[in-house]
This record gives C-alpha cells, sequence and structure tokens, in this order.
DNA sequence: CTGACATTTCGATATTATTCGAAATAAGGA
DNA sequence: TCCTTATTTCGAATAATATCGAAATGTCAG
C-alpha cells in the first residue's frame, strides 16, 4: 500500500457517519446493505449517505454492486487488511514491546511465516 | 474504544505528514524521537511539526516526555490496536471471509481465546 | 410509455483544517 | 544573570470538507 491510499482510506473514515457506515458493512458481512437501508439505519438523508459512500468507495473501502433497483455496498475486506497491515509495518522495530496480544504482534508472526 | 474517539484518531492520521511521523514512532520503537529531530527527517518548518504533533497527541497517539532540552516523542503502541480492533469489531459477522492470513481474522480468533 | 421507486448529482452555504513566519516559553551552561 | 538551544503558541491567509433540498438519472412493473 501507497501513502495517498493509506491517507485517503483513513481520512474517508475520520467522519462520524462514514465510520458508522463503515462498521455497518463490516458488521454485514459478505451479504452487504443497499443505500437506502443504510439511510434508514444511520437516519440521515439520501444526498448525505450518498456522499459518504462516494468517498468511502473513491479510498476503496466499500465496493459497490446494483442489484434490481437498488444499490448494494459491501465491506472491502482485502483493503482493510491492507491499512491495517500499513500503519503496523515494521512496528516496534522488532522488539516485541507492542503489548500482549497486539493486532501488532500477530501480524509480525504473519509477516514471519508468509 | 469510542466512535469519537476513533474519529480522532483517524483524523490525525489522515494527513500526509502526520501519517509519515507517527509511521516515523511506530518503527522507531520505544526509544522514541526528539521534535527537532523528526522535523529535520520530515522536511518541514519547526512550527508546522508541532502542530501535528499536538493532533496526534490530543488524538491519543502518541506520548510526550521531557528529556533534558529536547521532547521526545513516541507511539502509543495500546492505543493503535484499540483503533485497529474497533475497526474490526464483529468482522464478517462472523464468519471466516475475510481473507486468509488477514488481520480480521487473527484479531477474531483473540477475541475467542480472550 | 407512464408512473413509482431507488439513488445520485448539483449548488450554495457553513464549518473545519493546513501552513509557516514571528514571537513567546522553557531548560541548561558559562 | 545572560546566552544558546529546543520547542510551542499566535495570527492570518488559504484550502478542503460537510450538509441537505431540489432536480436529474436509472430501473422495473403494468
Amino acid at each position: 500500500m501507497q501513502a495517498d491510499a493509506a491517507i485517503n482510506a483513513l481520512g474517508a473514515l475520520a467522519q462520524e457517519h462514514r465510520l458508522a457506515l463503515f462498521r455497518l458493512l463490516v458488521q454485514a458481512g459478505e451479504r452487504g446493505l443497499a443505500a437506502g437501508a443504510i439511510a434508514k439505519k444511520l437516519g440521515i438523508p439520501n444526498s448525505s449517505l450518498s456522499f459518504h459512500l462516494s468517498q468511502l468507495r473513491a479510498a476503496g473501502l466499500v465496493l459497490q454492486e446494483r442489484q434490481h433497483r437498488s444499490i448494494i455496498y459491501r465491506a472491502n475486506y482485502p483493503a482493510m487488511n491492507a491499512l491495517v497491515a500499513y500503519l503496523m509495518e515494521n512496528c516496534c522495530a522488532g522488539a516485541a514491546d507492542c503489548g500482549a496480544g497486539s493486532a501488532c504482534e500477530t501480524l509480525a508472526a504473519e509477516r514471519k511465516s508468509a
């Protein structure tokens, strides 16, 4: 992952409605949710939601697909994993001082085995 | 972690200089770096760097400590881990469809064993 | 082709973030 | 105390982002 892609992804998540929206999609899984259903759950106008969805989509964090009259949105899990890996790259200069059970530690273990 | 804390942390990271700065500190480990050394490495004016450091500090992502005439900054690893855990909370609704070797998967395994 | 539904684009406004020089604060040595 | 070094705060210009109603677009059923 490149720095500017990470900045776009982080900026997309750094907003009340978009963070709630992304978490909703992360928890929804592969089935995803239609735009209208999201707007209803979050209680924001359709036009505002559409703006936020396009921000998340431009950042690569969500995927869209039309199904009949609805447009279904899903979290892009690989993009999320790439972002987390980028934040923790070369974490702690190799020392095991990130705290027990940390994501930092488990990601480091994966890098060694991969 | 609460939503507004996560938004602050994400917003703090969603900026070219601050992301570079945070990664520098993450890789520097426990020893940390002095403000002046960071400004030199990143090639930005002291006053600008100070602004960015205070943003990261307000978001809880870095810690500061005075040592003689310098002020040493360190990454706050537990805060970073909490942020990652928050993003992936209840990831994929429990299904193992986040991709092999993903942070999502390893974090889910930790939640079960903890 | 018309009507109903689902979603996006437009436009104007309000809010918030970034930049950096100059001045202020803080610590230590002569 | 006075000077040097290290860092932060102030101020003011510039730029980017969020909001939402109204209008436009796209999809399907009858």
